[in-house]
DNA sequence: CTTCCTGACTGAACAGCGATAACTTATCAC
DNA sequence: GTGATAAGTTATCGCTGTTCAGTCAGGAAG
């Protein structure tokens, strides 16, 4: 078996997002991710400092990827519709990247460095590109894109946990959630003053 | 050490809620409750099947403590918006318990029984008359009142887990959530056929 | 060809986890 | 007193993330 030049980082990292995809972030362990990529548990401490920092690679991914889908999506239909519909697709095709991403224990995820936050940001920045064009008040678009992704998050994480009473089907709860984060940006200028 | 008559049982559920509280939940474990009570491990597998139960229970609790919160809200201003607001101010002073209630990990959240779920029935109960009164449309009702619910979960999630741009600050995103929440009930009727 | 170094990798170990089985002990009924 | 019952223990299993000392291949230098 040749020492070298198996190129074990990217390796890990492919084995831990097909773990976290196949099997959810509970099946993720580096004691697994080694045994299924053929090499021992420390290996993988030579290119990742430790757990999180693997596990944060995984959360960059799913930024990334859904990143992707909006941008794919505003080139299709530039409306904040569209755009919303596209996040809440992205979080239901991609259940475990989205729960990596969202719903990490608050302690896991202060550790989670603030620096990338930005990856956040521009996807909130496309939002509020969508809401208000890139207006002269950046400010109240951001604000505004904050209040819809608010919504759309929470119907989807809802949804997601299986937190939905059956009564309320999980497609249509999504779309009313689409539908008020569209009139959340239409009313918003209007809420603050009411 | 008097062996029995120790009421072990209440003792472990108040440490774990002790716990939960002063560490989150991270730093409930099994052998960390006993060792703080006084106990070994094994002792709490005398009064709870497995720590899920254990933590089932504190979730329970949870619920039962924002039912409250939100009966003891209706009492004083029998409006949606107050009951919104009171929903948001238990999150924010109970963040441990919202996280334990809202935020596990879909893995051990599947473990909750579903019977169980009839506390989360009842919260959204309680907000389902607030929008829409005792009306002869109960399934309608419901359906507006996880709308609410997912609007401000939605908000609530993102603020605990930090994940809210520091231009917009948390109380405020908050204040509009609960807006648009009202306003999503209002609206409810009419954005299915718009 | 030998020596030495470097970098990749491993085996053994530590502390902690949830959970179980087998054992001991205290209490109470008879 | 004796036996049953319940409560709590010790010891253990298999798992986790992580560290450390050691091993071994490959290449460079002499």
């Amino acid at each position: 078996m040749p020492r070298s030049a198996t190129d074990l980082k990217p390796r890990i990292l492919a084995e831990a997002r097909r773990l976290l995809v196949a099997e959810g972030y509970g099946a993720l362990s580096t004691r697994r991710i080694a045994r299924e990529v053929g090499c021992t548990a420390p290996s993988i401490y030579l290119y990742f400092a430790n757990k999180d920092t693997l596990v944060h690679a995984l959360v960059d991914e799913g930024f990334q990827l859904l990143r992707a889908a909006l941008e794919a999506a505003r080139t299709q239909d530039d409306s904040l519709e569209s755009l919303c519909r596209a996040y809440a697709d992205f979080a239901l095709a991609n259940p475990e990247y989205y729960e990596v991403m969202f719903h990490l224990g608050t302690a896991e995820l202060a550790r989670y460095p603030k620096e990338r936050y930005r990856e956040q940001r521009a996807v909130l920045d496309l939002m509020a590109q969508a809401a208000l064009g890139p207006g002269p008040e950046p400010e109240a678009a951001i604000r505004t894109a904050t209040l819809i992704w608010s919504s759309l998050h929470g119907a989807i994480s809802l949804h997601l946990a299986h937190r939905i009473d059956k009564s309320v089907r999980g497609p249509e709860l999504l779309d009313d959630a689409v539908r008020v984060a569209v009139q959340a940006a239409r009313l918003e200028p209007t809420l603050r003053t009411e």
